[in-house]
DNA sequence: TATTTGGTTAAGCATATACCTAAGTAATAC
DNA sequence: GTATTACTTAGGTATATGCTTAACCAAATA
């Protein structure tokens, strides 16, 4: 395992976990506690939190402590970056697409005029 | 730990590993054989080839071998489905914060004509 | 002031992940 | 037919992850 750990590192992990995506679910919908945020998960509150943590360090959530409550609300902004690298493969690939797409279009013109000595 | 893995658990653990990222950079520029893949990484060839068999089990890659070599192809509609639940969550964010605009609006108005028995 | 509520910390455990080396197998090259 | 190449399998280890319960703290509430 590489000890060096991107931001895309974190950012993928924290959503790869079905927990994790229910509460950006929600988060997405508003802010709200970390009791709500752990209700509906078939978990203990401190694996909640634990989850939140790990969302928190990705990037993806901010919260803040007001008296005993502590409010979550989502960071989209983490989110592009992620969307971003899944883009770019997109991309990539879609050229490669074209310049083969060229390539035999290049192959079918030269077999039309004369052979080609490749 | 839940022990139904769904496949967007499979896509985003697939894409959260550098070298199996690296492995989708380069198959994004078109298809290469397991070595190919793996030799820029720092690691053992069985290594690789177990990220290659977490890439393949989320479908994020095929391959098929001819003689002794196995090639392998990028798969981009599994991209595809991880790019749609990002999105969805913008889009809902987006919802939400256009309805949070609309509501100050109102607050506004209200507030400009008559006092609001609130 | 005593109790409940909302969150947090700590300790520990089971499983999964990410690697490794060594020992295959099967196709090609010599 | 032997050596090399390209993978593959097996077995093992260290660390990370996902969870648990128990105990704790501080802010409300009764």
């Amino acid at each position: 395992m590489l000890n060096q750990i991107s931001d895309l590192d974190r950012l993928f992990h924290a959503l790869a976990d079905p927990a994790r995506r229910a509460m950006l679910e929600r988060l997405s919908r508003g802010p709200a506690p970390v009791s709500e945020l752990a209700r509906p998960l078939p978990m203990s509150l401190p694996a909640a939190m634990q989850h939140l943590g790990v969302l928190e360090a990705a990037g993806l959530v901010r919260s803040a402590k007001v008296g005993r409550v502590r409010t979550c609300t989502i960071e989209p902004r983490a989110l592009s970056q992620a969307e971003r690298w899944i883009n770019a493969r997109r991309i990539e690939w879609e050229h490669r697409l074209d310049r083969l797409g060229e390539y035999l279009k290049t192959l079918e013109n030269e077999g039309d005029g004369n052979g080609s000595d490749d």
